[in-house]
DNA sequence: TGAAAATGACCAGCCAGTCATTAATATAAC
DNA sequence: GTTATATTAATGACTGGCTGGTCATTTTCA
């Protein structure tokens, strides 16, 4: 039996063929949208014909749910697994789980997924549906379980989850966004780390639970001191964990 | 001199067709993005054949920036002048900003204009440009002003405005696209102005110049008491002011 | 009756998806 | 090793439908 690849240096086989593709056509949507992406191109940028595109994926859709399945839904995977193996405070978690989500998704061309299915939800509503289940869902989820973590051991006063997991996640959405669509009209470039950290430290600010208050309530009215310990401590809590200010 | 309606109830003139047109593309293009709507459907929408848009905008582009020019740009203008003329808690200032955005932008029409500038930002970087210029800054430059003054007077902490304006703003915008994208999905409905209530307590929680935290230190440490006026004013302050639950 | 406004058939170009054809590779036969 | 044959992979010209934009013609109105 001859071995494949002799006269071209690296006769490419199918296996492959998909996994390029599927790069191909993330960098393309994600640059020019769902339906500006031409085939022909998808094709060309992983060095075949569109003809052959068409050998594994039978149509643009299912190409662009193959898309989606490839890159987003192993980091969701990733983030659930965070989630149940994370020993420590809620605050420690949410900073866990912004860090990773950060690394996996918001840095890397994955991060532009989002702005695509934000503007073509409307024309490809089983996409949409597809995203919403696939993603979504999962992500809201996983935080509003962080959240309720937070809330049931006392870390975090009692707030509606539901409305919150989606305020913990808006200044992501908006990063990634941004990055895709508005960042290179801005002269003075915004440094993602930072505002990630901004974002933490204000919404666990917000989300404390807030024994101070009653304290300074107490301590104008009569009482002079009080049990401040657990508050010192999620004070404390929400001054480490930072993100380290490293790569881009 | 005959008057000009007579045997058609109404015949249409030449004033009125921008604003018919305009009005008729903003209902498109928020529904199904600027490549997906026909100018034939547009046209159709407004009552005319498409050689007449044709006689109006010189081209889909020039219609789209019309569109938006005739829709935000005014919401902009008072907003503005609702910061010039504001006396009050930059905690109210901020209240009052994102409640007449709910009412004349968020919950409107409008709001699609956000989703659909980050769909066509890519493939239309000169209009990018233009909203870039008209909108966004002009609004950046708002939230920052009124969070500045906010921490000018003391009320907040020191905090990078160029950075907790955009935290500010994420979930406006993260409400108008999910608005115009993904709301369809979810069966449970969130309330919107549940969720801004909850975004506006969160984040002027976060914001708060936290004296009380030092003087609960104060507490642990020795003395018994301190100035706890301004804290409690803006903890009031992050009381009223709610908005109001009435229309959708 | 003439000027202004409106029409809609038409064109040129674009592109997802098809398929008859060709190239590459595996298997068989000698 | 080599030739013959079968099978699988890849191609790219083609098509059918669509739509932004045009313009010769018709309608409206002063």
């Amino acid at each position: 039996m001859v071995h494949p690849r002799q006269d071209r240096r690296w006769t490419r086989r199918k296996e492959a063929r998909p996994a390029e593709l599927i790069s191909a056509a993330l960098d393309l949507f994600v640059e020019r949208g769902f339906s500006a992406t031409r085939l022909d191109d998808v094709a060309a940028r992983a060095g075949v014909s569109k003809g052959t595109l068409y050998l594994y994926f039978p149509s643009k859709e299912d190409l662009f749910k193959a898309v989606v399945r490839g890159g987003i839904v192993p980091a969701i995977e990733r983030a659930e697994k965070l989630l149940d193996e994370h020993r420590g405070s809620a605050d420690s978690l949410i900073r866990d789980m912004v860090k990773a989500w950060w690394v996996s998704v918001g840095s890397t061309r994955l991060g532009g997924i989002s702005k695509l299915m934000i503007s073509e939800s409307r024309n490809f509503p089983e996409l949409a549906q597809f995203y919403y289940r696939e993603v979504i869902s999962r992500v809201h989820r996983l935080v509003a379980a962080a959240v309720q973590r937070g809330i049931d051991d006392g870390e975090f006063r009692q707030v509606d989850v539901d409305y919150v997991k989606r305020l913990v996640i808006a200044p992501l959405w908006l990063l990634t966004v941004w990055r895709f669509s508005f960042d290179y009209c801005e002269s003075q470039k915004l440094d993602p780390l930072t505002y990630l950290d901004s974002h933490l430290d204000l919404i666990l600010r917000g989300l404390e639970n807030d024994e101070t208050v009653k304290v300074s309530e107490m301590a104008m009215t009569n009482v002079e001191s009080a049990a401040t310990d657990s508050i010192h401590m999620s004070i404390d809590g929400g001054r480490n964990g930072r993100l380290v200010k490293s790569g881009t």
